[in-house]
Formats: structure tokens, C-alpha cells, sequence
DNA sequence: TTCGTTCTGTGTTGCCCATCACAAGTTGGC
DNA sequence: GCCAACTTGTGATGGGCAACACAGAACGAA
């Protein structure tokens, strides 16, 4: 199915095309639904696209070779992914999966490709992308040598949060314990542990899809070390 | 002080330029020398710089929060680094120092910008050096989630080794036991347990400054968790 | 050479978290 | 509104590795 204009106005990426530019774009993508926990990506395809996410939310994962699952990042509405494979020309270097019910619209990676090489405002973009997300990974990274799992819970949090229009800092739509472990490495019972705490030190509340951190600051405070996390 | 058109012949990065263009440059340029464990480039100075390493050798690394230092990635002769900043303008995004007695060749990072700027294929170079790095970082992360620093330590000599021209699969020159353990969240002692266990089975050996995979499917067998790492 | 510094080797201790095994709670699809 | 599938909660156990504390080896600079 193809894709509306209308639709791609929402992802920033595209903005700075002219409209004339947008119609025959529109023609070439498709429109693709998917389940919850349903694959978006392969790592292993040979058909390389761009996907850009109109709504719900994916997880990048990969796994490990004892098959352990390992969480990358995650992507929001608005946003694309597999750019990597368009700029390199390499195939797929992880798997992309649906963590919510997820509408996507998908460009083939060729004619990606020559749009980025025809809107030198493009190429910058997709250029600033990748610095972004270079800095982003080696985060994750730096969270990963945490020993405390504790510690590594709070500052993923803190990376996922976003103050929203009221001032408030939250973190919506809230991951399973089971996606934050693989981001975290942790196990999933020690991010359920480590919740419980949180939520009794009245750190986090949770209602419904949404975590509001109510004490940020601490646990900003948690994050960098100055305070031990809770014990009991 | 300046630096010299032949040395700047070795840089792969700078191939595409034309003769009359490397001539400015060299003058632009400046060569420092630095002693083992010194600081290259520091993640908070406000002076921005392309390096280039003529010989020695770097090691990016940053500090967590609690003061325990991270390793992200060396850097060989012939190699560049500073990039991230030059490409979008942040301040740097780690700390580099010298793992061995190192000389670096500075550009400015206004002039390198415009450098890039000026010449779409070093721009499409460093569009596919940053393509590299996510892979490569990415890479990390994942050795990261492996749950035993035998297979961990495996992984990344295996990253680190290459096949030199008698077919032989060697790492060098070594890291320290304290550079990989802090490439791979691991203890010295623990990195030294290991190495000890690898050497007993022969399946590394050490000579001098190089590390040879006498057995590397052996030491693949491990990474990959096919085969239990030695235990005595 | 000689001496200081950095690197490597090794034992011991303790604790933290992965793992297993269920139970209870929550969702979403029909 | 019901049931199955997923998600969260909780205890018990054991192994593995970080941390500490030195000793010895190798390196590098005078």
C-alpha cells in the first residue's frame, strides 16, 4: 500500500524536501503493519530498506551466540532506522522488532540512497544521525561498566525519560523489566528487584503506560554514585 | 611545529586530495609527541581537533561516574580520530591516550570541517568511517552481554588480531592486561587468570611485543561458546 | 649497571546477582 | 467478558568474579 503525503510531513528527516520531491517518494514506499514482538527487520535479509516508524515503538536487539537477546536502542514515532545498511551499503547489523503494535513505512535502501545523494541538506542529516548516533551507543556503553545494576537501571531511566509539556520527567510508553534487562544487562528479576525499591523509596510512581520520576534528582543521585542505592 | 607533505601521504584518509591541496594543509598542521599514558585529547578542553596518528598508538577511553575507566577503541598508525567533533560540532565525546610513546599530526576542526566540506569524497570517506565506528562500538556492546570474561577476553583479541603476510593470525603490538580489561568490563586479575589458562592449552603464545592465535579456531570455538573455556 | 615504575602473577574472602521455580497479576484478542 | 498468553513478583541457592594484598618480573631512564 502507498503511503500518503500527508504521513511523511511527520518525519523530520523529510522536511527539508521540496513537495515535489515528497510525491514520487510517496509512490515508492509501502506501508507495512506489525504485531507486537513481530520482526521489522532482519539482520539477516538481503533487502536492505529505510523504515521510518509512524507509530508505536521498535527495539533494535541483536543476539548474542548463546542466543541471549541484547537490547540496542528503541525507536519512537517520528523516527527512522536502518540508515546504517543505506549508508554503507553493508547488510543489516541487527534486528529491529516491534515492542508495541507498530505501523511502518518502508523506502527501498537503493532509492534511499539516491535521495540522500541528490539533497545535500539530506546527506548532512543522515551525517548528523550517524554522529548521534555514534555518542548514543558509546553511552550505553559507558552504562554497561556500572557494576551495580541498580545504578545502571537509573541511568537507563534517565536516558529514556523527557520532561513533558507539564515540566514533569517521565518515561512513556514504559519498557517491560524484560527490555530494559537486555539493555541493561541485567536479569529481568533484578530489574523487577530493583523497581520494587524505587517504587518504595517513592523514587518512581507508575500509573498505567507512564513512569513519572518523581524524585528525579535523586535519582540522578543514584545514577552518578553519590548515593548508595536502597538496600530495603 | 609543521608537518611534512610525506608524511601526510600516509594517511588514507587524505588520498583523494589533489598535490596542491595537501600543501596548505601541511602548513595548517601541527605535530606533537606525546609520552606513554599522556593525554592526546581531552573530552573537556574547548579546542577541537582532527588527529591524526603517524606512530604509536592511542586508546579512546572515559571515566564512569564512580572514577573506573572504560576502553572504546585503539587507534594505529595511519588512522584518525576526533571525528565526531568535526562532524557535528559537540564537544568531544571521550578521552584519548597515548598507550605508547605516540606523534599526532593536529588540524584544526574549523579547517578540517571545511576541509570535508570542500571535497565530496572525503565527505562520503568520513560518512563511511561513522558507519564503521556504530558497527564497531556496536560490536562492543554485544561482546559486552556475554555473562564470562574468558569468552569476553576471546572476542576481543580475536577483534583486535589480524593475518599478517605469513598467514599467521597475531595481535600486535599486545594491550596491557588493564587496557583489555577495561575494553571488556573485566578485573586485571581476571584478564591474567585467563591469559594464563589460554597459554597453558596453547592456544595463544607470546613473543616479545606480539600475540600469536596458534590455535585460532580453537580460541573461536570459545568466543563463540561452542566449546567450555578451559577451567584448569 | 641500578633503581624506580609499571606490569604481571597468585591466594583469599565475601557478596552479589543469575538462575530456577512458581505464584499472582495484567492484557488483549475474540 | 473470558481465557490464554504475557508480564510481574518473590524466595532459595550457588558460582563466579571483584576487591584486596602482596610478590615477582620486566621495562626504561639515568
Amino acid at each position: 500500500m502507498p503511503v500518503s503525503l500527508q504521513l511523511l510531513t511527520q518525519f523530520p528527516l523529510l522536511h527539508p524536501l521540496p513537495r515535489e520531491a515528497l510525491e514520487p517518494l510517496s509512490a515508492q514506499m509501502s506501508l507495512r503493519s506489525f504485531a507486537r514482538r513481530a520482526m521489522v527487520m532482519s539482520k539477516d535479509t538481503p533487502t536492505q530498506e529505510l523504515g521510518f516508524l509512524v507509530d508505536g515503538r521498535l527495539q533494535g536487539v541483536d543476539f548474542t551466540v548463546d542466543g541471549r537477546s541484547v537490547g540496542l536502542y528503541f525507536v519512537d514515532p517520528g523516527d527512522y532506522f536502518g540508515e546504517l545498511s543505506v549508508v554503507d551499503g553493508q547488510s543489516g547489523s541487527e534486528f529491529v522488532v516491534a515492542a508495541a503494535r507498530s505501523t511502518v513505512a518502508f523506502l527501498d535502501a537503493a532509492a534511499a540512497r539516491e535521495l540522500i545523494a541528490m539533497n545535500p541538506d539530506l546527506a548532512r542529516a543522515v551525517m548528523a544521525r550517524l554522529a548521534q548516533r555514534v555518542r548514543s551507543v558509546m553511552a550505553q556503553r559507558m552504562l554497561l561498566s556500572l557494576t551495580n545494576p541498580f545504578q545502571r537501571l537509573s541511568v537507563q531511566l534517565l536516558q529514556l525519560s523527557h520532561k513533558n509539556s507539564a515540566g514533569v520527567t517521565t518515561v512513556d510508553p514504559v519498557p517491560t523489566h524484560q527490555e530494559l534487562a537486555i539493555m541493561i544487562n541485567a536479569s529481568r528479576e533484578t530489574v523487577t528487584r530493583a523497581f520494587q525499591l524505587l517504587f518504595l523509596n517513592k523514587i518512581l510512581v507508575r500509573e498505567g503506560n507512564t513512569l513519572t520520576l518523581v524524585r528525579g534528582d535523586n535519582l540522578k543521585d543514584i545514577a552518578e554514585g553519590r548515593v548508595e542505592p536502597p538496600k530495603a
